[in-house]
DNA sequence: CACGGGATCGTCT
DNA sequence: GACGATCCCGTGT
């Protein structure tokens, strides 16, 4: 089952973020469909976080796809080589997303495999939203597509695969620790013990 | 295995 | 012109 209007479109991405642990994300496209179970998660709120890219409602040609409303995929390029992707979450005109950092992959592994340029499955090959997003095809040029489009190429399914609170860890976010005030919040959410989870930033716990 | 530097380019100042 | 919500690889232990 796919994952609806009514999940994208509320307005607490930290209670999405630990929700889509579990959940399947799912691109297809060229005849190709390659997936995986959601493992790992962060959210970013505007106007008052601070490591957000529309922090104070900053609004730029980048941050435009970030106040769509929940259901649209912000795809940005990050250090000039990684496309990393995030899910648009509540109203039009809110710049609220979740990142996706990590899945564990369950459909077109020998794809992935290709894509990402390694011989044998390994958590390397989505640990990590960079790497994630290159195996699954993600690309800047998704940006702003919408996953409720039955006709889009990327969508989250629900498989009922959840996680008990004792399964998941919260933590600070990766990456952002020079972003001000917000550094230091708990926005990130990941399972406990998954391999596939972002390995070397195990010890931020 | 830990550590550190380089890659690479769109975005914003 | 500086700087990333990152990853890879080479080096040393």
């Amino acid at each position: 089952m796919r994952l609806d209007q009514s999940f994208y479109q509320r307005h607490d991405p930290l209670q999405i973020s630990r929700e889509l642990l579990g959940k399947t994300l799912v691109t297809q496209f060229d005849g190709i469909r390659t997936a995986g179970i959601i493992v790992e998660t962060e959210a970013y709120r505007a106007p008052d976080d601070s490591a957000c890219h529309a922090h104070l409602n900053r609004f730029t040609e980048r941050t435009r796809t970030m106040f769509a409303a929940g259901g649209a995929a912000y795809i940005y390029l990050c250090y000039g080589i990684h496309h990393l992707f995030n899910i648009v979450t509540a109203d039009e005109g809110m710049a609220h997303v979740v990142l996706v950092r990590a899945i564990e992959p369950t459909e077109g592994i020998e794809t992935m495999l290709l894509r990402r340029n390694l011989p044998k499955l390994h958590p390397r090959v989505t640990a990590g939203p960079g790497a994630m997003s290159q195996a699954l095809g993600m690309h800047k040029q998704f940006n702003g597509t919408s996953l409720l489009d039955p006709d889009g190429m990327i969508w989250l399914e629900d498989h009922h695969l959840t996680y008990p609170d004792s399964e998941i860890a919260i933590s600070r976010r990766i990456g952002v620790e020079n972003s001000g005030i917000s550094k230091d919040w708990d926005w990130r959410f990941y399972v406990r013990n998954n391999p596939y989870v972002s390995a070397r930033y195990y010890k931020w716990k």
